[in-house]
DNA sequence: ACCCCCTATTTGGTCCAACCATTTGTGTTT
DNA sequence: AAACACAAATGGTTGGACCAAATAGGGGGT
């Protein structure tokens, strides 16, 4: 009896996708290049205009190509943006039924060190934009919706100072889940908003004097509280 | 003059794979039941086989269905997959050509908090995978390769005690690249070798203790050490 | 000479109908 | 009872036709 494993055999369309897809990361395939239309693409590659679309639809749902109908139309080659990785995590959090605990986890984890390499790396657009998150914040008064949309971007701003893709595109990824997850009810209390103010304030200042570790200490402290203030009140609700 | 924005016009497999995505999304659609087959799908949509086809192959693309040919076959909803994911953070890290600087840099936000979490959360397998790749690593001897796969595997160990899915597949998917990125010649001194399984061992110490801040501590100066340690060897290239 | 509009052309989007390939149920033979 | 052969169900692939959108290029009006 020969050895033999299970066949794989593979689908036309992944084949192609995947020929593509190498030759476009490996550079072979410039972002901004136009493939060949999708008539000539399948008579170069032998398969039928469905399979050819198939393995374009592919490239285009990991974000490395897109499509443009038209005269002059085609699939140009794409850089991926942090928005298909958002959807990415977006559905790995929904589909897994991720607790709200484990996404504030990650959020403790990458925010002090964005805030860290903010302190490092951040520049002059980075620091205006996040005075002006932080002014917004100061100035929302009792509208508690403005002050969360402040409040996530002072956050989102800090880590867009970081100048780190990967943990932008992360917290990007995750900031609409903790948004979507926030108990409004939390921040009813004029206290609880002003300790928040003078928080970020405190990370500021050691983003602004490039002090690293004093701004990821701050940072940590910061998202740590908010993290088990949360806790205790889900808790609270468990209870009643 | 009406005021008409450019009128957006959604292709029909998109149509159909966002209403089967939120069906999926929401539990509509368990994990595990069947969608009806190709054909019938087709009728209730009003679409051609085709455009369901397509849509099909976004699901599948996105991790959210399995796809069997043959009698009893069909398309099955499945979990998404940390694989899908990392699939997606590979993409982006290559497309975007991020720097393996970055890399490192979510290394040093993810993997002390992750020991924080693995201290809290560990089980007796858990703890176990962690001693067996510390004793692969420590007797790895002289042979690099061997001993670069079990440090890899200690730090996979240690994210996957944290019990937080999130984080596994982002370490998982950025390890990959960091082994990959892995300069070996700087593993060439056995005294390096033995200081990382001191430090390993002390992290272990902290994690078995249940010490969380402690963990969190030693993990963070372990990975710091090794991400400045690149950085040196790295400005000694450029240098050269 | 310039501008505007129409039209032809190019390109992706959709549909249809047929057939192929794979898997599995089922009945028949041994 | 086991092995085999056939049938049925399902996704995979194909070719060809036609629709829809975008635009280049030409023709007429000013």
């Amino acid at each position: 009896m020969i050895d033999l494993s299970p066949v794989f055999v593979p689908k036309a369309a992944d084949v192609l996708a995947d020929t593509l897809r190498e030759q476009i990361l490996n550079g072979r395939l410039g972002v901004g290049s136009l493939l060949p239309n999708e008539r000539e693409l399948s008579e170069r590659a032998g398969l039928s205009r469905t399979s050819v679309r198939e393995a374009l639809r592919i490239l285009e749902v990991e974000g490395l190509i897109a499509t443009r109908t038209g005269r002059n139309g085609g699939s140009e080659v794409v850089r991926p943006t942090s928005a298909t990785l958002e959807r990415s995590i977006g559905i790995f959090i929904r589909g897994q039924n991720i607790r709200n605990q484990s996404v504030l986890e990650v959020r403790e984890a990458i925010e002090p060190q964005a805030a860290r390499l903010a302190a490092l790396h951040h520049q002059a657009d980075d620091w205006a934009a996040l005075v002006q998150a932080h002014d917004k914040l100061m100035n929302a008064g009792e509208d508690i919706p403005a002050f969360l949309q402040a409040n996530l971007d002072w956050h989102v701003s800090v880590v867009r100072a970081s100048h780190n893709e990967l943990l932008i595109a992360f917290i990007a990824a995750i900031s609409s889940s903790v948004y979507a997850a926030t108990d409004l009810a939390g921040f009813n209390s004029g206290d609880v908003r002003h300790a928040v103010g003078v928080a970020h304030q405190r990370v500021m200042d050691a983003i602004e004097a490039r002090n690293a570790d004093s701004a990821a200490r701050r940072m940590g402290r910061h998202v740590g509280a908010y993290v088990s203030s949360v806790a205790s009140r889900e808790d609270v609700k468990a209870a009643a």
